[in-house]
RNA sequence: GGUGGAGUGGCCGAGAGGCGAGGCAGCGGCCUGCAAAGCCGUCUACACGGGUUCAAAUCCCGUCUCCACCUCCA
């Protein structure tokens, strides 16, 4: 089955065949770095990063853009009452998405463009636009830019929207033509960071930057852009208004995620709901996290709750317990070049991955069954598919992401725990079962979780 | 007012005309000295009202509830 996405712009499910054979190019609205990450931010990097990897592992050469909106009304305002310098926050924030998305195992992105690095390029655009008659600077010589949306009557084609149909903003301050139009450019006002530019200083609009860096790196028309459902409209709208007015083909997909809510609405500061990745990875490991969020389809809302991420986590356990096992048996488990048929359908439609977490459950059982059988070859198998698959998902256990990082420190425990079961094992051979069970409840309460097999004792870390 | 989406079993969560995804939890069993893990079996579904069809969770009409966007938002 062909690899297909629901496209935004075309509201159903298209065939994916990329500009250029072989090549995929993807940009991603990532951070305004105005605050430290939610989940929500970080859902949507989880999303992104499980089709970078599928795409990537179909055999695409791809190359993933991820921006940064370094600079908005929000990080000024920060700044002020901080008194400091905007870039101060806004460096400050960055260095948190990228950690979040560190620890959440995505895989950083080919190029991860900053706003105000690309002003001539945003000057370059706007050039064009006011040479096309689509845009204008005010007459009212404050800086700002705008784009003359009468002048595109394309305009609304991503988000249905039509203009004559969306509530008007009070925006009256602004001397614009229509209240439609929107800033490419603003000027500056007293006190904030400006660049120069021939209509004066200022300071980048959010959808001129998107579009100059979207083009700068992928070219003037690329594969897919993706974001958050929020973006819709009208941040992408715009996007593909003044980059198609401007010539270029832009997007050629229009990927996006669902929202994560909490209590049913969405995070938001102003609620006071924002879920941050500190205080989840103490309910949770990270890597159970980035099961939560990914094994809902993309375009789902999520709902949060500690109970679903717990049982996630649980879920996740479960076949890192088969992977583990299958390496104690065998040594060691190679991952396969190939993936399930059935795992491939799923992920080419439309990113199934809910569907192809069943196909891996399905190797887990049927691995734990070969397992219990003794039937080696088969484990092997088995567990070299589930780890191609879980490479894919980002859940790969074995992988360097997820591996164990205190190596050295457990062999030392292993050594101190393999003292104490060996004094256990001594004590069931005579059938002392209240002094074997003692070890075992100490070994417990210091977090040592004892299960016998045939092959005798094995032990493991206490999760959750 | 406009646009898009959602309501599935105790919980999470797929599916989108017919053979009941999967996980978590529960129950019964196997295994175990007892556990744990694992395996096998098993219960509880498609918001509501109509309609189409041999057959509807899935299509059509209507109703209700909820969410998102139209202002910064992943």
């Amino acid at each position: 089955m062909s690899l297909r996405f629901y496209d935004t712009s075309a509201r159903q499910v298209r065939e994916f065949t990329p500009l250029r054979e072989g090549c995929a190019s993807l940009y991603l609205c990532g951070a305004t770095v105005q605050a430290p990450p939610h989940i929500g931010h970080i859902r949507s990097g989880v999303n992104f990063d499980i089709l970078r990897r599928w795409l990537t592992h179909l055999g695409y050469d791809v190359t993933f853009c991820r921006n940064v909106t370094d600079i908005d009304d929000k990080i000024i305002n920060v700044a002020a009452a901080e008194g400091v310098p905007w870039w101060m926050v806004s460096e400050r924030n960055q260095r948190a998405f990228t950690h979040a998305y560190d620890v959440l195992g995505c895989l950083p992105p080919t190029v991860e463009p900053r706003a105000t690095g690309h002003v001539p390029e945003m000057i370059d655009l706007m050039r064009r636009l006011i040479d096309a008659g689509h845009a204008y600077a005010a007459d009212d010589s404050s800086g700002d830019v705008y784009f003359d949306v009468g002048s595109y009557p394309r305009y609304g084609e991503l988000s249905n929207q039509r203009p004559d149909q969306v509530v008007e903003s009070a925006d009256a301050a602004r001397d614009k033509r229509d209240p439609r139009d929107f800033a490419l450019w603003k000027g500056a006002k007293p006190g904030e960071p400006s660049w120069e530019t021939p209509w004066g200083r200022g300071r980048p609009g959010w959808h001129l930057e998107c579009s100059a860096m979207a083009t700068k790196y992928l070219g003037p028309t690329f594969d897919i852009h993706g974001g958050g459902l929020d973006l819709v409209f009208p941040h992408h709208e715009n996007e593909l208004a003044q980059s198609r007015a401007a010539d270029d083909g832009f997007a050629r997909y229009w990927l996006h995620n669902g929202l994560l809510t909490v209590g049913g609405e969405k995070m938001s500061k102003s609620l006071g709901n924002s879920l941050r990745i500190p205080e989840l990875v103490e309910k949770v490991r990270p890597v159970e996290l980035r099961y939560y969020l990914g094994q809902a389809h993309y375009r789902s809302t999520i709902d949060y709750s500690d109970a679903a991420l717990q049982e996630a986590a649980a879920a996740y356990q479960r076949i890192e317990g088969f992977v583990t096992r299958a390496v104690e048996v065998l040594g060691e488990v190679v991952p396969t070049r190939d993936v399930p048929a059935e795992f491939a359908a799923a992920m080419n439609d439309d990113l199934g991955v809910s569907q192809a977490l069943a196909v891996v459950h399905g190797h887990v059982r049927e691995g734990n069954t070969a397992l219990n059988a003794g039937n080696k070859e088969k484990v092997a198998e088995l567990a070299g598919q589930l780890r191609t698959m879980l490479g894919v998902l980002g859940l790969d256990p074995l992988s360097e992401q997820w591996a164990s990082g205190e190596q050295g420190l457990r062999e030392v425990v292993d050594a101190l725990v393999a003292v104490a079961l060996e004094q256990r094992q001594a004590a069931r051979a005579r059938k002392d079962y209240a002094a074997a069970d003692a070890i075992r409840d100490r070994l417990t309460e210091a977090g040592v979780v004892v299960e016998d097999t045939p092959q005798g004792p094995r032990w493991d870390l206490r999760r959750g």
